[in-house]
DNA sequence: TGACGGATTTGGATCGTTCCACTAAACCGG
DNA sequence: CCGGTTTAGTGGAACGATCCAAATCCGTCA
């Protein structure tokens, strides 16, 4: 196989110094029309493509940018994935997608790879577990790392946290389903003892002691299955809870599926609640009523935050909560 | 701020030669096993961080491979990404995944990016449109790419092509359905002008016309929404019309939810079945019969298959067609 | 004891860019 | 015609690793 050319090829082919060449590949005013003509021209013909390790290893900016996801296959993820790649990409930077299932010794390394190809920044949404093997190497690193949705490292000066004002969202869902004439509200899912499951219960509890009635909480998984399980629990030992607020929306599509198999019509029988308004919501029937947590927003200010961080040095908050609000749909009764 | 340590600072610091340190990073069997330890130990201590645009400045093969997805929110390519990079980390190497979300141009700048970042190979399911910008490039850097799902680059020897039966698939639906005693059978969704629509709907065709049987096709996006308009359509105007095969699960679903709407039964007043089997299927009530196309299984092999190529230059075939299967579940009848 | 040879270790060249200090030429006003 | 300024382009020294040939250990054996 032959050698990769180099700018020195280019620059032997265009009749120019090698240093001229890296002046037009910086765009640089400093070159004449015609002569940076005549080297795009040489680049073209002898097929040179840019070496960017070898540039990274002079000048650390490399314009990429690290996106630590902790699971792909969930929607809530991807979208925001998605939501912070076309971000970044509009101001020019590239993003290396990183997914650590969960698994903390993964999410190091990927994380200790990123920081090894020189991203710039990044952005994670951590795995909860050993935090110490992800986030020491970024410390040493130095370079700015947003931590979003989840808090894992305490630190919030080192590694600025950002999410959603979930507890506000909890609050929006149970008044919305009391308004709505249930009294025996359950809250459905979430994973025990993670801070995200208590701020969106929290809202919960407030609103249910507040109205001097007895919460009902029955925990367990994230996933749908867990919301099918649930749903067969309530039906048969829980016959007076009239509705529930699930910690997301796969637990209330899996309760979905898990009443429908027992025969109770959701909006009349039963108000049900999301949480996050993924794109199913809209797509299932009834339709679900979720608390929306405008994740594409989000995605897009976190992308922007960093850079500003990166670029012009301007270091967030600690602590940024993003507004949420909960969209009415069939599913929690239309009384 | 200040600069990063280098192998010379931990050579300094362990009292050997930034060879010895370099030996120790690539775990050469030629170190000593007590400098070894004295080097990592050197290391931890000053914090040193490996420089991978360095080491690739001079020795090619990087350890990183790319992955590009066309559309990361269809849990159909998020489950092949997560797949595949869990075998590529099982061979010590590390993923890079970048969306395209079906746009050539971005396409063209995402490979770009990680052909300049030095990925030693390249697994692409390639969004429909200009192939030359992507391709071209590919081809120069001369790097193994392998084209799955979607063949974009007709040049099967530079570009090989993996995917699934899909034809076949579309028989065992359609006979499936056939054998349950639907005789009018619609095929619903997928994009016009597709090869994968003409595959998939390719053996519906093939079995409809040996049974003597009328077609019936409902072109259109391969989305959820398009599934519940095509329910409605063909609750109001075709009534006769008693099961569907659908381009995708996501139409299916949205079928289902138009139908629900509608009043009409899944199972005993239609027949309905999904194309992919991805994991909504066994979580919606009725569940959805689908062609299951085993994606974790494909999406590994596709992997060893790169990896085989990049390794041991084992250059697989144009093209390769993996085995699907029909998974029956209530949505298309109990009879 | 000293040559031998396998196991370790080392110095220096090298990879492909960017950056910096510098030159050559063109231009300009007095 | 001269010194000074601007414009366009140049050569060489980094950057931080790898690779290779050569040097150094150190236990063995004649």
């Amino acid at each position: 196989m032959i050698r990769r050319p180099t700018i020195i090829d280019v620059a032997k082919a265009a009749g120019v110094s090698k240093s001229t060449v890296s002046l037009v590949l910086q765009a640089s005013p400093l070159v004449r029309e015609d002569t940076r003509v005549a080297v795009r021209k040489a680049m073209a013909e002898i097929g040179y493509v840019y070496n960017r390790a070898a540039a990274n290893l002079r000048s650390t900016n490399v314009g990429l940018i690290g996106l630590v996801i902790n699971d792909l296959r969930n929607p809530f993820f991807t979208e925001l994935a998605t939501s912070v790649q076309m971000a970044l990409l509009a101001r020019g930077y590239a993003t290396v997608i990183g997914n650590t299932d969960e698994d903390p010794a993964i999410q190091a390394q990927v994380v200790g790879s990123m920081v090894e190809h020189g991203v710039s920044a990044l952005i994670i949404s951590p795995t909860y577990g050993d935090a110490e093997a992800t986030f020491a190497p970024l410390a040493r690193a130095g370079i700015p790392v947003l931590q979003v949705l989840r808090r894992v490292s305490a630190d919030g000066q080192a590694f600025p946290f950002a999410s959603f004002d979930y507890a506000h969202g909890g609050r929006l869902a149970t008044q919305h389903l009391l308004a709505q004439g249930a009294h025996r509200i359950a809250f459905v899912g979430g994973p025990e003892g993670r801070p995200i499951t208590a701020e969106r219960m929290s809202g919960y509890l407030a609103v249910m002691a507040e109205a001097g009635l007895p919460p009902l909480v029955l925990q367990g998984q994230s996933s749908r299955s867990f919301g099918h399980e649930a749903a067969l629990v309530l039906v048969r030992n829980y016959p007076e809870v009239a509705a529930a607020v699930c910690f997301n929306d796969l637990v209330a599509l899996g309760m979905m599926a898990g009443f429908a198999g027992a025969g109770r019509k959701l909006g009349d029988d039963f108000g049900l609640v999301g949480f996050d308004d993924i794109e199913d919501c809209a797509m299932v029937f009834p339709q679900l009523s979720s608390v929306r947590c405008n994740i594409i927003g989000f995605g897009t200010r976190a992308a922007e935050t960093l850079l500003d961080w990166l670029e012009k040095g301007m270091r967030p908050p600690p602590e940024t909560r993003a507004d949420v609000d909960l969209v009415v749909r069939a599913s929690s009764g239309t009384r």
